[in-house]
DNA sequence: TACCGAGTATTTTTT
DNA sequence: ATACTCGGTA
């Protein structure tokens, strides 16, 4: 008796969720239901009793990945799902760490660097080890380091042939004993622990390798080689492991992702056959043919090719804007007919490739009066005001976390300056104690303001004792003089409302861990678990139901708290739920689908992004990073780049992006600025009329807009001259125009001439012919 | 010794 | 635009 949730699955579909025993290999493309998959085979395999809620471990790359698989899997099942591993990569190893922080030499409460942290800490090590940082930038040590980890290498292990990374090795080195000592560990060494002590200890090997009967992993091709060895390691005899993945949409190589595991894979596991899921339920024709022919440029593929019988629908549309603002007017122009032709808002994604380019496009949808919402970008938990109080709060948790120390130590003001603190620093690295405990240590009056520091921070401590967290939260906040301070700033009223949210986010957190601990353990049908029990008698490691896992812990809720905020640096933001337009990078797109699509910011450099052309398949990661972001579209694509656009506060010109020629011209209706404002967007640009032909470039901001409202100014050449113009020089040759600069006889230009020098030339002066 | 202002470098994407 | 460093001043 199949149950009726196998009802509409295609073939492929159907195979991949009923596979019985074995590990399978699943290629889904863009669209072709892969969450659904994983998720009626969790369905699948609790209902037809294959398998207790508790011998399955499904694994995400992100938060957001891990809810929606379980609010899918709660929506076909009434099971108590908590007691399910289904996470992150990094969730579930803080998991098992957390459970066996003896064997992994770790403090119970440990806690978890976020990148920044990671970075401080960087620097902080190196400065006390007095390396100096203009060799070895702090950013790279940091790199090192994690890249290292991502390869499951430590310190001795790092390859180093001409001893080239010798002084990169050493500080590793250090930086694990410090992370050690202060009881902290960075996302990498979450892994990498966790596999360590795998590898290391038989009896936890074998009891999680005999526990898991199926393991599920979404977005296999992201995996890098740690996450890999990790699951090949928990994987028994017994297990089968189904691995879901599309070679195309690898967008995270830059972090270590190795798309090769998808061939290790089949391999390793002895795959006999690769599923694949080829027909796409989401897009229509013109959309999907342009995203197949755009990725067939790649190289190294798998190779699929996706289908659709949903019709060919609507060409896409392609908008070369002359300014970076004119294109966000466009964009929110539409945006803003689509909603009048009642589409939800929530259904429209204006998708870019980095997180600065949000903030134009925020602009003009807050001049519109549109809601929307930003994904991504600085999170609520990465806001400075937040760091500050979580700092204090880690600090009363852990004394010897020295980051959490450096960063309040003197914030707000305390008169503790620089000297003071390298002082300290000498006296905590000569007894090695915490720069917390070392503070007793200090001679003279510098210890006085640090003193005060210590003692206050003990009488805050002393104080929490009587207090639930949100009380500790609030205590801290006004007592660490956070509160005081931001009163006092000009623009600390929104800080300090961050900082009430995390009051309120603290109780939320109280709230939600009685409501899940509440609950018992039943998954009625097929509770198997008296069976695993019995299997390591002797051993010490037992098996625990995970209901009582977190009453296992002798975790504070401060504590937890810390954790949970370093580990979902805050997903959940204010104004969700509300329909409100989508934006957000494309990297955080993967996965998600909408019904109207935007991608802006179309330019070479900036999508490639200019650092990826020096990168080895730099620009075919690019190109999938395109294919993502046009597969998110389910009926309408719109592209969109500028001509000029200001980045790092300085205005930048670049060509539209090669991914536009890769995209069959059948599929695509250009537009242009003069065609859109004649015909019904006038309104956007504020009832100018604008012409092509006679836009210049090249001006401040201010004089290329009083030259759009009064175009007589200018009448030298410049007028005629385009980024990416065609020129021909008398004595230079021919050349394509990169950049106009000036005006009037202050005007130049940078061409790129044939024999590949770039000349700036005056315009006044140089003799220039269109070609 | 601390603070303030000027000058300089910096930015892809994320757990 | 913003974070961070450096040097001069209080």
């Amino acid at each position: 008796m199949n149950p009726e949730f196998l009802d509409g699955l295609n073939d492929p579909q159907k195979a991949a969720v009923t596979i019985e025993n074995g590990s399978a290999l699943v290629l889904a493309g863009a669209g072709s239901g892969k969450t659904r998959v994983l998720t009626t085979r969790i369905a699948w395999l609790l209902s037809m009793g294959k398998a207790s809620s508790q011998e399955i471990l499904a694994v995400t790359f992100t938060n957001k990945a891990a809810k929606e698989m379980l609010l899918r899997i709660g929506l076909m099942l009434p099971y108590n799902l908590r007691s399910m591993w289904i996470g992150t990569f990094h969730g579930l190893c803080n998991r098992m760490l957390r459970h066996h922080h003896e064997q992994a030499a770790l403090p119970e409460s440990f806690q978890i660097l976020d990148t920044q942290d990671q970075l401080s800490f960087v620097k902080r090590l190196m400065k006390n080890l007095s390396v100096d940082t203009d060799k070895f930038p702090p950013r790279q040590v940091q790199k090192f380091i994690n890249s290292a980890k991502e390869e499951g290498l430590r310190y001795d292990s790092v390859d180093d042939p001409n001893g080239f990374n010798r002084p990169y090795i050493e500080l590793y080195e250090a930086y694990d004993i410090q992370c050690q000592k202060e009881g902290v560990v960075d996302f990498g060494e979450l892994l990498l622990r966790t596999l360590e002590l795998l590898q290391r200890s038989e009896s936890i090997r074998k009891h999680y390798q005999s526990r898991f009967k199926h393991i599920l992993v979404d977005e296999f091709q992201d995996t890098n080689s740690l996450q890999y060895s990790w699951l090949k390691l928990l994987s028994g005899r017994s297990t089968g492991v189904l691995a879901v993945g599309d070679d195309d949409q690898s967008i995270y190589a830059f972090r270590g992702a190795n798309v090769a595991n998808m061939q290790y894979f089949e391999k390793d596991f002895k795959i006999t056959k690769i599923i694949r899921l080829e027909q796409n339920y989401r897009s229509h024709g013109f959309i999907l043919d342009a995203a197949n022919s755009l990725i067939s440029r790649n190289t190294s593929r798998l190779g699929k090719n996706l289908w659709t019988d949903s019709g060919m629908g609507e060409c896409i549309r392609v908008f070369e804007s002359p300014e970076d603002v004119f294109e966000a007017a466009w964009v929110v122009d539409e945006v803003k007919d689509f909603i009048n032709m009642e589409t939800s808002p929530s259904d429209i994604a204006i998708l870019y490739r980095s997180n600065a380019q949000s903030r134009i496009l925020e602009h003009e949808l807050n001049k519109r009066n549109i809601d929307y919402r930003v994904y991504g970008g600085l999170r609520f938990y990465d806001r400075a005001e937040i760091k500050h109080a979580l700092a204090y709060l880690r600090l009363l948790e852990n004394q010897n976390d020295d980051t959490a120390f450096m960063r309040i130590v003197n914030f707000p003001s305390r008169k503790i300056g620089n000297r003071s603190l390298e002082q300290l620093q000498d006296v905590a690295k000569t007894l090695d104690l915490s720069l917390f405990d070392a503070i007793d240590n200090l001679e003279g009056k510098v210890s006085l303001a640090l003193s005060k520091f210590k003692e206050m921070i003990e009488d805050i401590r002393n104080e929490i004792n009587f207090s639930n967290l949100p009380e500790t939260v609030d205590l801290v906040i006004r007592r660490s003089g956070l509160e005081e301070y931001y009163l006092s700033e000009k623009n600390g009223s929104e800080r300090l409302e961050n900082l009430k949210e995390l009051v309120t986010a603290s109780s939320g957190f109280i709230a939600e861990e009685k409501i899940s601990s509440s609950i018992p353990s039943n998954f009625g049908i097929s509770r198997r678990s008296s069976k695993n029990e019995n299997i390591e008698p002797n051993k010490p490691v037992t098996l625990v139901d995970e209901s009582e896992f977190d009453k296992n812990l002798n975790l504070t809720p401060l504590a937890k708290f810390l954790v949970n905020a370093s580990l979902e640096s805050g997903e959940s933001q204010a104004g969700a739920g509300k329909a409100a337009v989508q934006l957000m990078t494309i990297h955080s797109a993967k996965g998600l689908e909408f019904d109207v699509v935007f991608v802006t910011g179309l330019e070479e450099g900036l999508f490639p992004h200019e650092n990826s052309l020096s990168e080895i398949n730099g620009v075919e990661e690019e190109r999938r990073l395109m294919y993502v972001a046009m597969t998110r579209a389910k009926k309408r694509l719109f592209l969109s780049s500028a001509q000029a656009r200001r980045l790092h506060g300085q205005v930048r010109y670049h060509q539209q992006s090669r991914f536009l020629e890769e995209i069959p011209k059948e599929c695509l209706k250009k537009l242009s600025m003069q065609h859109d404002t004649n015909l019904n967007h006038a309104s956007a640009f504020n009832g100018r009329k604008l012409n092509v032909e006679n836009q210049t470039y090249g001006l401040t901001h201010n004089e290329l807009h009083s030259n759009f409202s009064s175009n007589e100014k200018n009448s030298n050449n410049l007028n005629a001259l385009k980024v990416g113009q065609y020129v021909r020089h008398q004595r230079f040759g021919d050349g394509i125009v990169l950049a106009l600069q000036g005006t009037g006889s202050e005007a130049s230009v940078h061409i790129k001439f044939e024999q590949n020098d770039v000349r700036c030339l005056s315009l006044a002066i140089a003799k220039l012919e269109k070609i």
